[in-house]
DNA sequence: TCTTTATTTCTGTATTTACTGAAATTTCAG
DNA sequence: CTGAAATTTCAGTAAATACAGAAATAAAGA
């Protein structure tokens, strides 16, 4: 697949950004091809569009599979696997959001948790800093709790709440 | 500073996080111990507290400082420095918000307002394609505008705004 | 000013992570 | 079942990042 310049600028961006964001270069750089391209394309077709080993390219679209957000499909008298990426922006979005939870927040809930069930009977730790290992967890609690109902809203619904902005502050005034 | 078993897991846990939140273990390591620390603590001592290199505990208070969750403090009759950290979850969860946003949104949504701009007169790129790039941008900036909004918004508001949840649907429904 | 203490900068090393290329495995047509 | 094509696994290498320790600099009392 030939890249235009506009296109090679987005895929390198993409991929740039990809370390900041926890994924590798090249799986970056194939999910953001793949979201580019108007067709499903082979292994190959990426291993040549980004100049990367083959096996490389297979690896990162395993990732992406597991990750939910590339999924292969096939052509009609084609052996070969053909890979294609979620489209919709909103998707792709809540796809990442919920795996960075699982990595980022999901194991440290877990710790935090231990902290406070081991803490109640540790006399050694100060009284004041039990309290903040609880009040950290609490607060991580709070926002994943917050999260899971989020997610669960439909498209519709999430694009009115962040179109409100700053006006849900007079709605909740009024109410709370 | 002696570390209980419960602060020492806290500690190791929130390095081992770091790394996945985008800082190095040793920063997030000493902002983890200045966070439960109920003084000021020096250089030396974080540096006898985790057993790391007094130039690494210098470079990550640094950082972390530059990310305005530490800051110097001075204690009568001593002359070395001493660093506090911010102690308030909400705090702090915003200013690591602020941080990653910088960090992992703003330069992309610099590249694509570019490839915007350049894709208008590039006859070679598919309309369909310069169609997406622009999606994603338009997405990315009602992403921010909204975190913008929210993010001064005052703690009280925004405790509300979570413990609502769900109960937003409904609320909007009947007057979206 | 000189001397001691505190702090930072910098260079080389260690550790971790990403990647390639070869070998092994799987898949499928004939 | 056989051979060719497609894909994956894996071991070694390369690149990136974190870190220690030495050297340099800065700060403050004498």
């Amino acid at each position: 697949m030939k890249l235009t310049p506009v296109m090679q600028k987005f895929v390198l961006h993409w991929g740039e950004m990809g370390s900041r964001w926890g994924v590798n270069r090249t799986v970056a750089q194939i999910h953001a091809l793949l979201y580019l391209a108007k067709e499903p394309l082979t292994a190959e077709d990426i291993t040549d569009t980004l100049g990367v080993a083959r096996s490389n390219v297979s690896t990162s679209l395993r990732e992406l599979q597991s990750w939910g957000l590339v999924k292969v499909v096939h052509v009609l008298g084609d052996r070969r696997d053909h890979f294609e990426s979620m489209k919709d922006v909103w998707d792709i979005f809540l796809v990442i959001v919920e795996q960075r939870k699982r990595r980022e927040l999901d194991p440290t809930l877990t710790t935090l948790r231990e902290c406070v069930l081991e803490s109640a009977d540790e006399r050694a730790t100060d009284p004041e800093i039990k309290q903040r290992i609880a009040a950290t967890l609490e607060f991580l609690e709070q926002l994943t709790g917050w999260y899971e109902q989020m997610k669960h809203l439909d498209h519709g619904t999430l694009i009115k709440l962040m179109a409100l902005g700053t006006k849900i502050q007079g709605l909740l005034g009024k109410r709370g």
